[in-house]
DNA sequence: GTGAAAGCGCTAACAA
DNA sequence: TTGTTAGCGCTTTCAC
């Protein structure tokens, strides 16, 4: 597009009578300048519709007051809400975001990761820690300020927003067991470079080998994270010897389409069959029956990344991660089994 | 942040032993390059971990290959698929995406869009075409290329990528009066300054007054775009004197709460009472009853708005304006009304 | 308190 | 095909 409309710095000095530098500081730091002289300037700005142009002040300053955000995907209410409270902590302090996605692919995730540094971003919000050497080698070469979330884990001297997506997964594995659940399926996500999905599958695991008593694995499927794929996944846990009386899924749009398929196939929910999700997103409380679930801190996780990476952006060192709680939340897709 | 670390055209050169020239155009028209410096340029470039500095590329190219998108809300699924294409299809191109949210309010968003154009986006995808003449004065004063989209109206010499919401709502209300439905009730969305919500209202009245034989809204609510706005909704509606047999939601959500709200209250779905939402978002299919809804072109919208707004920013200037169809879904959710 | 002037990293004529 | 060079709009010393 041609900017030919946009008035510069330069137009707005001639018309105020001033030079360039002194509307800079009354932009930046109005207190050094003096009233009468700012009031020209203001008066000049507004008759002009002048706006800073922002690659002209991105290469004199090296600031951008953008950051970036690298998420998986959009098209799943999973990340909507978190996304949107970091959008509007940045807001706050004046930061745009500008937001990217991989596809839970880890190559178009360093290739976003390079543009989004490119573009001038400030800092990034990363998903997740666990990605390849040659992104961190790159985000570490560029200095780039950063901060993980939706885990709990980061590298050394690196720092998170999350939570413990073991303990959270373990847990809700605890809950259905102790309701009387013995044979339990897992329909997990994609763990290939993915480390929540990974750390809810152990953290299930590590639950029913610690509860004993029988209670055991029947079988678990990996599901890229899509309801239509739950569909699939069901079927195959279905086709196995051992029937499972609970299904534990790494989300909520997974359990969503797994119960849709469990009752096309004339299960009764939930007498036939108990479901768990993971997310605690909005279709969790409309559907039919209302799915068990665990949420997750979303806006918390959201709203701290943003202010630990303005933070970091302004130079502060005196940082350290946190670690919100997720909670349990009980409904009617979780039921003791009838028959044990 | 101190970027400090970043390598910078010259550097490249200087390892290259070539000119800035030669790099700069290596990367952005390879063909002008001869094959050996172009290997020799991708070595250093890769060696060092260069890329391009945006503040620099933007003030000399003014290009900024960023398009911004103006978005109601993120938390809403509504978008998102949309919002993924257009990102998809932008990033084709090496455009990055800049998202802002409006939260429904115009001032907001005369703000975002503000931000944006100041971020030097080149250009804009907004949602609709109903906003306060400031905020298009705006637009016009800074010639910022820009498409609207869910809606099919522009102004004057301007373009849209969208669909008929009047058309696609009159629709599911003949639908449904064809079904035998004659007491309809409205649950509309937010119509201030949203010409969606109006143009799906008024597509309704229209389509009712037309198919005569009795038929008529027993009661109309506005509720924003929320899950729990519409069981108040609903509330509302069944404190009429008149019931209705069927409620045309102004979208899934609404519609969602909608009959939870209803369920609630004893009402027994689908045969007591229909529901008729409009998006065709994911949780559509996995409540029960299913719901009947209208799917939007969201990812065709979404593309096409991208392409649309490459081919402006590129300078062609024969362009058009694109109607996407909607499609009916007829799922359980409703029925013929038992008693008529 | 204010102005002059030197870049920031890149692109795009123009020359070679 | 490649190199030289003049800016793009802004911030930031350094004088005054």
């Amino acid at each position: 597009m041609v900017k030919s409309t946009a008035p510069t710095l330069e137009d707005v000095a001639r018309l105020a009578g001033v030079s360039t530098a002194s509307i800079s500081r009354a932009l930046n730091e109005p207190d050094k300048v003096a009233a009468t002289t700012r009031q020209k300037i203001e008066k000049a700005i507004d008759t002009l519709g002048y706006t800073p142009n922002f690659g002209g002040r991105a290469l004199a300053s090296s600031r951008t007051n953008t950051v970036g955000a690298v998420i998986p995907s959009m098209a799943n209410a999973m990340f909507a809400s978190g996304l949107q409270a970091f959008q509007e902590a940045l807001a706050v302090d004046g930061v745009t975001l500008l937001v990217a996605t991989t596809g839970f692919d880890s190559e178009q995730e360093f290739r976003q990761i390079k543009s989004l540094v490119g573009q001038g971003a400030d800092g990034l919000m990363l998903i997740g820690n666990d990605r390849p050497d040659k992104t961190w080698d790159f985000i570490d070469k560029r200095r780039v300020a950063h901060v993980v979330s939706w885990c709990n884990v980061s590298r050394e001297g690196q720092y998170f927003a999350g939570f413990d997506n073991a303990r959270a997964a373990g847990d809700a594995a605890e809950r259905a067991m102790t309701l009387g659940h013995r044979r339990i399926a897992v329909i997990s996500g994609q763990t290939l470079s993915n480390d929540r999905a990974k750390a809810r599958r152990d953290g299930v695991h590590a639950a029913v080998a610690r509860f004993g008593d029988g209670a055991r694995i029947t079988h678990e499927v990996e599901a890229p994270y899509l309801i239509d794929d739950a569909a699939a996944a069901f079927d195959q846990i279905m086709a196995q010897a051992e029937k499972p009386t609970v299904v534990l899924c790494a989300n909520d749009a997974l359990a969503a389409g797994a119960m849709m398929r469990a009752r096309e196939i004339g299960i009764s929910l939930p007498d036939e069959m108990s479901f768990v999700g993971f997310d605690d997103v909005g279709l969790a409380r409309v559907i039919t029956p209302a799915l068990t679930t665990v949420r997750v801190p979303q806006i918390e996780m959201g709203r701290a990344a943003a202010q630990f990476l303005l933070a970091k952006i302004g130079g502060e060192t005196d940082l350290s991660s946190t670690t919100f709680e997720t909670e349990f939340i009980l409904r009617e897709s979780l039921k003791p089994p009838l028959v044990p």
